[in-house]
DNA sequence: CGAATGATATACT
DNA sequence: GTATATCATTCGA
């Protein structure tokens, strides 16, 4: 808490508006810091989760199991999960205790510690599309699947509030992507972007 | 457009 | 316990 920014605690995390949760997070600035590296970048895609009523959710119908069972947690958890064998996909649990509802990160742009991300993704230098796509946002920023269920409360990745305020003009609304196998539940508006930085 | 790549869920023995 | 289908993706042709 030393800058001026603050950080999202238990109250945000379990709001139950999970839609417009995933909406209130761009802007945000997600933080990592272990193995002595910082960090930071600000989360200008997101995309709605929502629990048991969404067939895109792993946790659709109320199925528990032992890789969806941070979901049910509280909100303020992260919940990291591996696809295609390569990519951790990072996501935010949110809601109550016992509603598996979560915001997946898809999209930010560097803030702090580029050169790091850098070194992460084996490139020499950045491109505008570093952090687009959640596979390679996990990548940069250092998050492996087997940090799922850490508490985003903890001293190793959270999320701020800088004050980024994107107007609301700025804010895509779209279906959400890679889910076809959803049925009717892929069409549903539940991701966010954000067109530009400002 | 299609391959890479491995944990997980589900349905079997 | 073992087998097979499946996946919230990315990169290169």
């Amino acid at each position: 808490m030393a800058t001026s920014g603050k950080k999202l605690d238990t109250s945000f995390y379990t709001r139950t508006d999970v839609v417009r949760l995933s909406r209130a997070l761009l802007g945000k600035v997600l933080c990592t810091h272990f193995d002595g590296k910082r960090t930071e970048a600000v989360i200008t895609e997101t995309e709605a989760y929502a629990g048991v009523n969404d067939k895109a959710s792993h946790a659709y119908g109320g199925r528990r199991t032992s890789r969806t069972e941070v979901m049910y947690w509280e909100g303020g958890h992260a919940y990291i999960y591996l696809c295609y064998g390569m990519y951790s996909l990072f996501n935010v649990v949110t809601n109550v205790k016992d509603v598996p509802h979560a915001v997946l990160i898809r999209g930010a742009v560097p803030l702090t510690g580029l050169e790091v991300m850098l070194e992460r993704m084996k490139k020499s230098k950045a491109t505008p599309n570093l952090l687009t796509g959640p596979g390679k946002l996990s990548k940069a920023l250092g998050l492996h699947y087997s940090f799922t269920g850490v508490s985003l409360l903890g001293d190793r990745v959270w999320m701020e509030d800088r004050g980024i305020k994107i107007p609301a003009k700025a804010i895509a609304v779209t279906p959400r992507i890679g889910i076809d196998y959803a049925g009717e539940d892929a069409a549903l508006p539940y991701r966010f972007v954000v067109a530009k930085i400002t």
